[in-house]
DNA sequence: GTCAATTCACATGAAAGAGACCACGGTCTAGTG
DNA sequence: CTAGACCGTGGTCTCTTTCATGTGAATTGACGA
């Protein structure tokens, strides 16, 4: 067995890999130029610019679909910035948080307790009133006079979960008297998310507005050829290739981001199996595996009262047409509840917990009204072929039947 | 046949509780000089 | 006298329950042609 590892590992090192510099195909990867964004650039460029010169910059909102290179461009602008900033010795600091890190940034708390964690301040994560917080944030702001771009990418997520509370008290910041300054930058996938803001937040929020549009195929087409030229060994790619992943994701709306994943996963498959180089029907088993991946995962993360309700839902399935019904489920799961002795949640839960599967996309939950005979969601499976007997087998696991 | 009222089976919202974490400050205890 | 152990209090956060209210169309039943 050791012998055998040995040389594995001796193999594995040896192995032509189809990569040369993974790294380019990650979605933290900034490239030294960032093609097709030219506009947006130099627009967020001339909002931010009278930072340099002391005075605040306006705030900021920029929204435009998953993987359309908002974060990217972001962060590259302001790099440049904080970079000129330095060299000219101006009091400029960008804090980027991202708020849809579990854990991180998703409450009223976490954020401002992340904001002056940035500050050197050490917040505990939890156990102090939040005004507390706030007030340790506001004193590590006024240490020194200093102006601060603040970076909130997916803020949808962090006012869907907590509402504007915090954002309201931050754009508040620069109404008080303090000697630092703070812009904000609300970065969003969801255009609508502004309209359900309190009015005063809305206003102050987006003073300036900057849309990213979708890329479209032939735009992802050079996108990728861009990374591939760093990520890839000469003359790995075979024609086509590129091509097909662009058209991929060009499908649906865009996304540069999966179309990069679809490639290195693709190139992950040709050097397992020791092709020298990538062919069209890596791509096609990358999709599948992707997808197959995200599911396992999904599932494999959710707690047990979740698998249950999934099981529900599952052992119905193959035995009726494609319609389940909320109560039909509920009735399954509290039985199974009972055969497993776990306790049972109540029907308004278990209707919370479909809907959320909805979201996830494991199962596509309706809703539908039957006239007399009521309202309710009309349930099927998103999940089919070998996936679905894999995640039987884990959920049977998971629940012991 | 037409039309409004009724009715079903949940959906959807809001509020509040339970239990897990955690920090802080005060009190107690044991060890030290 | 002091450092550390050990509470009690008060805070956040997540998952749930409880209570209340909403909802869209099949069905029903009254009505008139």
């Amino acid at each position: 067995m050791e012998r055998g590892l040995d040389v594995f590992f001796e193999g594995f090192l040896r192995k032509e890999s189809v990569f040369f510099d993974k790294r380019a195909l990650q979605s933290s990867y900034a490239p030294e130029t960032i093609l097709y964004r030219e506009e947006q650039t130099k627009q967020i460029a001339n909002i931010l610019a009278p930072a340099l010169r002391g005075d605040k910059p306006s705030n900021l909102f920029i929204y435009g679909k998953t993987g359309t290179g908002k974060t990217l461009a972001t962060k590259h602008t302001t790099q440049k910035l904080i970079a000129i900033a330095e060299r000219e010795g101006i009091p400029l600091k960008v804090l980027y948080i991202n708020c849809k890190l579990k854990r991180s940034a998703d409450t009223e708390y976490r954020l401002i307790a992340q904001l002056a964690r940035e500050l050197g301040k050490a917040i505990p994560p939890t156990g102090l009133p939040t005004e507390e917080v706030y007030r340790l944030f506001f004193k590590a702001l006024n240490k020194q006079k200093q102006n601060y771009i603040l970076i909130l990418d997916e803020i949808d997520q962090l006012v869907n979960k907590t509402g504007d509370n915090a954002l309201y008290n931050l754009t508040r910041i620069n109404e008080e008297d303090t000697r630092s300054q703070i812009s904000l930058i609300g970065v969003s996938n969801d255009v609508m998310f502004v309209d359900n803001l309190d009015p005063r937040v809305k206003s102050s929020l987006s003073e300036e507005e900057i849309v990213f549009p979708p890329y479209n195929a032939m735009q992802i087409q050079a996108i990728l050829k861009q990374r591939a030229e760093v990520a890839f060994n000469k003359d790995v790619l075979e024609y086509g290739v590129i091509e097909k992943c662009a058209a991929y994701a060009a499908r649906d709306h865009g996304d540069a981001r999966r179309a990069l994943e679809l490639l290195r996963v693709a190139g992950e498959t040709a050097d397992r199996k020791n092709s020298k180089k990538i062919g069209i029907e890596h791509i096609d088993e990358a999709e599948e595996k992707i997808d197959r991946d995200r599911v396992i995962d999904i599932i494999t993360t959710q707690p047990k009262q979740y698998h249950l309700v999934l099981y529900s839902i599952l052992s119905l399935h193959p035995n009726r047409g494609n319609n389940l019904f909320t109560g039909e489920v509920y009735e399954i799961y509290k039985s199974l509840c009972n055969k497993t002795k776990t306790s049972t949640l109540t029907q308004r839960r278990v209707s919370d917990i479909i809907s959320e599967f909805d979201m996830l996309g494991l199962v596509n939950a309706k809703v539908i009204s039957k006239g007399r005979y009521g309202r309710t969601r009309d349930i099927s499976l998103e999940i089919n072929g070998d996936v679905l007997s894999k995640i039987k087998n884990i959920l049977e696991d998971s629940i012991r039947v």
